[in-house]
DNA sequence: CTGAAAGCGCTTACAG
DNA sequence: CTGAAAGCGCTTACAG
């Protein structure tokens, strides 16, 4: 049991009148209401209120009026699958989606707005139930990457102001939400690697139907086919969750031959892996071997530190809120549908220009190498 | 704007109770009433009402009653000095509180209980003012350093129940509160580096007069006594967040002599950090330093992984968000007053037996050296 | 076991 | 600009 001595008794809005000498409704008007009051009064309400330590209650006030600006309560929505946490013994979160977490509760905080994380194994009824009952003003999903339009549909008819997550429709860019650009962010790293002189490059991203994972492909096909260079490049889906295939994946890319000069991989871990057995192989980088990833927790402690994209998913979180409150009216109105972060590029030292030599390394080395 | 159709029109209780021939205070009691009810129209009512789609207004209903049970409002309060984040432009978590956080929100998403984050420089008032509104049910507080014993007061007088996370007071062990067990890791770190033969030991620990810090130097004086090796043994404060002054005072301690055999970091970066110097200097690791931590997130993937005690901060704040779970019901009673969490010993591979040269280098070897 | 009423703490038409 | 009343959607005494 925690502390609880008797709860002090609430000031009302009663009290708060007749200490001014005033019905409840010219106190309830002073104090928030849109209908008029003389200034004098207003403040003098307001100084009787404070001094009384009057504070009104956010139910009854939700109750009456037609949903007057008090707190707003927004549902984050988690999709099933995020895992087992062995520590609370419940559901654990991604990598990907705890930052997002983070973005949205501090500007929730700063727009004091209340979160809920909800569970949801049918997204659809949930969400329409959670409306019925106050349980929610809004919506917000994160990396919901089995939605299909039907799930999106069901959103809207709960007439809850919702926002997606890094999950968003090309088919229809109306859906509100907010995703990392990471098809830009793709064809920008491209663009730097031939720079560099990089010409054969590896993707290895996560499988599965994500819309993200679609986003890398697309901007990378993109991006290599452009430079002229896709036929050297190789993409590679992998499930991270398997931690064997993930290695397995990766040992096959380092043993080809001829071998990628640099490897884009998504997952920061699987990125530390990369690094792991390029050093147990003696291939040394970055000199011989670019990495880079898409994260940026661990990537500037690994050895060498790892060069990368960050994805700001913070950021993402955090304007997703806003799109919210903008809708509310807490803050201005910004973007509609489709809205884009970009990521930032961040050098450490993983990359460096490519090897010249471009053969196995018995062959003999040609500093004219073009391809 | 996000999408937004008129929203329907929901289901009221007397709807429920007309269909079902009752009054209101009826179908009320057969819903949800602790009220007598005969089972035969409970069973009926309960029916009609799931036909119907109805879901009971949250507000309505703790507004009315004397606060059944309804959706709960915890609200995590966190100290003013947290450091600006760059990506959202508002308030950003520190590493401890950031699991301590993801803890919180996942069990009190598994027992239905809202979140809300809060930031006040004066903690007391704060909290008075949110139980005075209806804005909490409750109030968990993570890592309050500057917290003080009048804090607590007000905490109490508010007649919200609490709890602290990772913050307690040796002087009032009635406080509600569960912290990680750091004086028993380190007690129990000392052992096992004492049985592996080191004798000259470092602790590095944050300066500031958090009671965790304060544990970690208590565990650290009573082990090394307890081994008679007191003497040989040195514990640095420095301020984390002045990187140089970090670097220097790890600098510091790899540059005397004779040098510890061993270093407790108990901040990963710092760990991290001297890993980088000893590497710089030439002093392999774990083979002539072990190095370990009490931070378990880039652990794994520096070079060496480091060895240390998982300090298990998202079990505390599920832990904490249960303590008032209890309070309000939900889940059974469990500990009262300052509950303890063991922290949980990794080794990875930056531990190892103490180096039989315990002179400087250029000194011979003395096999028999007991110190 | 059941009906009809009062009331939770506010806000907002509706009259003056 | 101001008073007095109605009502938000429920629950809980209070009588039968």
């Amino acid at each position: 049991m925690t502390a609880r001595p008797p709860a002090r008794r609430r000031v009302r809005l009663k009290e708060v009148a007749k200490a001014a000498g005033l019905s409840e409704g010219q106190a309830s008007a002073a104090l928030s209401g849109y209908r008029g009051v003389s200034d004098a009064t207003r403040e003098r309400v307001r100084k009787i209120a404070a001094d009384l330590g009057y504070q009104p209650s956010e139910h009854a006030r939700s109750l009456s009026g037609r949903g007057r600006r008090t707190t707003h309560r927004l549902a984050v929505v988690l999709n099933a699958p995020t895992g087992v946490d062995r520590e609370t013994g419940g559901i654990a979160v991604t990598p990907f989606v705890s930052p997002m977490l983070e973005g949205i509760m501090l500007r929730a905080s700063e727009l004091d707005i209340d979160v809920r994380l909800v569970r949801w194994p049918d997204l659809a009824s949930g969400v329409i139930e959670l409306a019925a009952r106050d349980g929610a003003d809004a919506v917000v999903v994160p990396s919901f990457t089995g939605l299909s339009v039907d799930d999106v549909a069901a959103l809207r008819d709960s007439g809850l102001p919702f926002v997606l997550l890094n999950r968003h429709f090309v088919t229809d860019p109306t859906v509100p939400t907010v995703i990392a650009d990471v098809a830009g962010g793709i064809v920008e790293l491209v663009s730097r690697l031939t720079a560099a002189g990089h010409r054969r490059m590896a993707l290895l991203t996560e499988v599965g139907e994500s819309s993200v994972v679609a986003d890398y492909h697309r901007g990378w096909q993109e991006a290599t086919t452009g430079h002229g260079i896709a036929d050297s490049c190789v993409a590679t889906r992998v499930s991270h969750a398997d931690r064997a295939a993930r290695d397995a994946a990766i040992a096959d890319l380092l043993d080809r031959e001829p071998r990628p000069t640099a490897i884009v991989a998504v997952d920061e871990a699987a990125a530390h892996q990369i690094l792991a057995q390029a050093a147990a192989r003696g291939i040394t980088v970055p000199d011989q071997l670019s990495v880079v990833t898409f994260e940026s927790m661990i990537a500037p402690y690994t050895t060498p530190p790892l060069s990368g994209h960050d994805l700001r998913l913070s950021r993402i979180g955090a304007r997703g809120v806003e799109r919210i409150a903008a809708d509310w009216g807490l803050v201005p109105t910004g973007a509609e549908g489709t809205e884009t972060i970009p990521p930032r590029y961040v050098d450490r030292d993983s990359v460096a220009p490519a090897p010249t030599l471009h053969s196995p390394p018995t062959d003999t080395i040609d500093p004219n190498s073009k391809d």
